[in-house]
DNA sequence: AGCCTTTGACCAGCG
DNA sequence: TCGCTGGTCAAAGGC
């Protein structure tokens, strides 16, 4: 299987054995320079953020985002493609790059790139329900990783912050396969995939036509659990593809190896913690995994059979399901009503967590209904992040708005989930209603308060982007 | 010592 | 049947 290729880069002897193991150090490439190769997407919006943004929140994030100047022009791979922000939001594998997932940390029940992958998911969904085929099949790491957990489990990861949830989607650098040994060249490295809680060994590795990086074979360590992930890379040696097979059939293991590394007992990333890159890109079977997931994320849904979900795979998930219990309902689907009695139990015992004992009504200017029901103080944030749900019977809408550190009025909304339900008429001004039609339409990120790392992108409107991304000022009341 | 990675070999599926 | 590709095994060595 490597047959060939480490000889090919290295004219390897034909020992199997080798003392020392190979490195590739490919020619240095410009970044962001005229001529030469243009970096892949994820290696743009990786490096979007990457060596200048060390933020270790979205509130660092917006509060770096305010002190800096805009970033260069991004050109994506694909050189007929613009980065334009519809390529964004037509990328999922856009989405699961550092600042994106910065933005999406949050618990929402589900971590913020859960529910981003559950975003992206309905994007997914929502493209191929019109027929429309995804440009990318999309999503990675966080989305098998979301899979593989329980709604509760992921509110455990929100809320008992000592396990490695930040670590969840990304990877160290080395791990994604490339370092800066020297400025010059990149070094690839032998790699692991994104440490998304799990312990992986890999146990194979093939080349692959027309690429200079294997496709590596990774299966879950843990006794009897069948999970298997494929990974590949891009030409620039970032993750660009994940495939999971199966589910776990286990609890994610609370200590991993790199998390009592990276994180802190907050969850939070320690200082020497290395910068974060992303896990991300297409992969082969994320709409089956995501059909699921939003299937029991969002109820109202009807069940979907995407086009990519494979026999093979089904398959797998059903052999799990049977070990798991056969015929029982796997305990690890609940449904949003389910997680939110586990939220509350979490809270209970989480102390970063401060939930409202109050019935406290909050209408944010968005024209809805909000119940605060906890707030969570993030480090180098005087603001603390707080969390809404929609207040109408049956409405499963969550809405988390966190603040800039230095502006109070700059804030990131994100939306979870759907509301099933009008606009309360009271509120429904011409302001709201042109805002509603975000967390409306589909689960949302809103991300307000023009980032200026994001002013370049035109987020314009298109009825085939079912993830949105509005820009607006907003003043909140809460 | 145990776990993990590497990697040549092997097998299956497909055209 | 052959060649190609994807997936996996397992020995050897590294950490």
């Amino acid at each position: 299987m490597a047959t060939g290729y480490w000889k090919e880069e290295e004219d390897c002897s034909n020992s199997k054995k080798k003392n020392k193991r190979p490195t590739i150090t490919p020619p240095a490439r410009q970044l962001f320079g005229s001529g030469g190769l243009s970096p892949g997407p994820m290696t743009l919006v990786s490096r979007f953020f990457s060596d200048e943004s060390n933020y270790q929140s979205f509130s660092q994030l917006l509060a770096g985002a305010m002190t800096s100047p805009p970033p260069p022009p991004l050109f994506l791979e694909d050189e007929r493609t613009a980065f334009s922000p519809s390529a964004f939001l037509n990328s999922p594998a856009a989405f699961f790059s550092p600042p994106f997932l910065k933005i999406m940390q949050s618990p929402f029940g589900i971590s913020h790139q859960q529910a981003l992958a559950q975003v992206t998911a309905q994007a997914v969904l929502a493209q191929s329900q019109m027929h429309v085929q995804p440009e990318y099949q999309a999503s990675a790491e966080s989305l098998a990783y979301h899979q593989s957990l329980t709604q509760d489990e992921a509110l455990q990861q929100q809320l008992a912050p000592s396990n490695s949830d930040p670590q969840s989607a990304v990877v160290e650098p080395s791990e994604v396969g490339v370092s800066h040994s020297d400025g010059k060249h990149l070094q690839v490295q032998p790699s692991v995939p994104a440490d998304d809680g799990y312990n992986w060994r890999k146990y194979g590795q093939k080349p692959i036509k027309g690429s200079e990086y294997p496709r590596s074979y990774y299966k879950c360590t843990h006794l009897n659990c069948l999970v298997k992930k494929k990974v590949e890379r891009s030409s620039d040696g970032q993750i660009a593809q994940i495939v999971y097979k199966n589910e776990h059939n286990h609890e994610k293991p609370h200590t991993s190896r790199r998390s009592k590394d990276a994180t802190d007992v907050n969850g939070n990333m320690n200082s020497h913690a290395k910068p974060e890159l992303v896990v991300q890109g297409p992969a082969g079977n994320f709409a089956n995994q995501a059909s699921e997931n939003v299937h029991h994320e969002y109820n109202q849904a009807a069940p979907i059979h995407l086009p990519n979900s494979s026999d093979s795979e089904e398959q797998g998930n059903a052999d799990n399901r049977k070990k798991g219990g056969d015929d029982e309902p796997n305990p690890k689907r609940r449904n949003v009503g389910e997680s939110e009695v586990s939220m509350s139990h979490k809270t209970v015992t989480e102390p970063k967590i401060i939930v409202q004992t109050r019935s406290e009504v909050d209408l944010l200017d968005d024209g809805y209904r909000w119940r605060k029901y906890g707030q969570k103080v993030v480090k180098g944030n005087p603001h603390p992040r707080s969390y809404y749900k929609c207040t109408h019977a049956g409405c499963n809408v969550r809405k988390h708005v966190e603040r800039a550190p230095t502006d109070s009025k700059a804030v990131i909304t994100t939306y979870e989930g759907k509301h099933n339900h009008e606009v309360p008429a009271a509120r429904n001004s011409s302001h709201n209603a042109a805002n509603n039609s975000a967390p409306q339409m589909k689960p949302n990120t809103l991300v307000t308060n023009k980032h200026p790392l994001l002013k370049d992108m035109d987020f314009g409107n298109n009825d085939r982007r079912p993830v949105l991304l509005q820009l607006k000022e907003e003043q909140l009341v809460v």
